[in-house]
DNA sequence: CTACGGGTTCGAGCGCACTCTAAGTCAAGG
DNA sequence: CCTTGACTTAGAGTGCGCTCGAACCCGTAG
């Protein structure tokens, strides 16, 4: 498989791929006689991986760390499950930051929607606004 | 309130609050009579939103959006909802993201996991990590 | 009076993760 | 043979969100 057909692939663009290679993370590519990468279609398996690290907010050096690891092989797997656990820790504790955010997302969200909805019944302020004050209760649900 | 006082209390440096006046993320400030800035407590509220928004991933441009709009007051109530409505599906689909990759990565450390029990259990690489072969079994559990 | 510990402005610099450009190589199709 | 288009390299440029430095100002304590 060549970049091109890699990038399409993978979802990556062909120079992020060889700016991964180039930088480590993507071990270095086997080439044909005029020099192209040809690829074995077991690096998506990788690049995929990668892609969940980087979703989950891991920064590229450690994302190096970890690939200096795999590419050391085995004798490696302790280190490699202790990174994984840390960075595990820290995403639990950022989907839970997260969480704890969409409450108070939520709890603005309800306010506006309040003030809209007394706007709609009291025509306090925009009168283009005004609907029949039997309808206006369910006015702008979504 | 001095800035090097609502740096304390807000977690921003004074470089950052003034980074944030500049570019309209915080209103302009009102100075004393030698034209330094002083605070009133409320920013900190205000600061602090600011702060949710930005640990959900909200980019700079779009927290301007919503400042500007505050900052006209009423009659931008249904715009600033619909922002944060907005923002806030972006933020749950993000944390669905994660929950998913947390699955992977729980998949993959387990895999490590059963390999280094197997290590332990077998001495296959690791002398010097042998353990009587009654005990390995329970060994390193976290 | 002077030193110090804040503050001020403006603009440059940084770290990250790409993203793109320029100039060149190569293989296949018309 | 010539064009096309996908590839190669090294290195420069981009966008984001700060972060810092330089030079200066000001009020208070010793």
């Amino acid at each position: 498989m060549k970049i091109g057909e890699l990038a399409k692939r993978s979802g990556l663009s062909a120079h992020t791929i060889r700016y991964y290679e180039r930088i480590g993370l993507l071990p270095y590519a086997d080439r044909d006689r005029s020099s192209r990468r040809d690829y074995d279609a077991s690096i998506l398996t990788w690049i995929e991986f990668l892609g969940r690290l980087k979703a989950t907010g891991m920064p590229i050096r450690e994302m190096l760390r970890y690939a200096a690891l795999r590419e050391k092989g085995s004798g490696t797997e302790a280190q490699r499950r202790e990174l994984l656990d840390q960075h595990r820790t820290r995403v639990r504790a950022h989907v839970a930051e997260l969480q704890a955010c969409l409450l108070v997302l939520d709890a603005k969200i309800a306010g506006y929607a309040d003030a809209e909805k007394r706007m709609t019944q009291y025509d306090t302020t925009l009168p283009e606004r005004r609907r029949k004050p039997a309808g206006a209760r369910q006015a702008r649900a979504r």
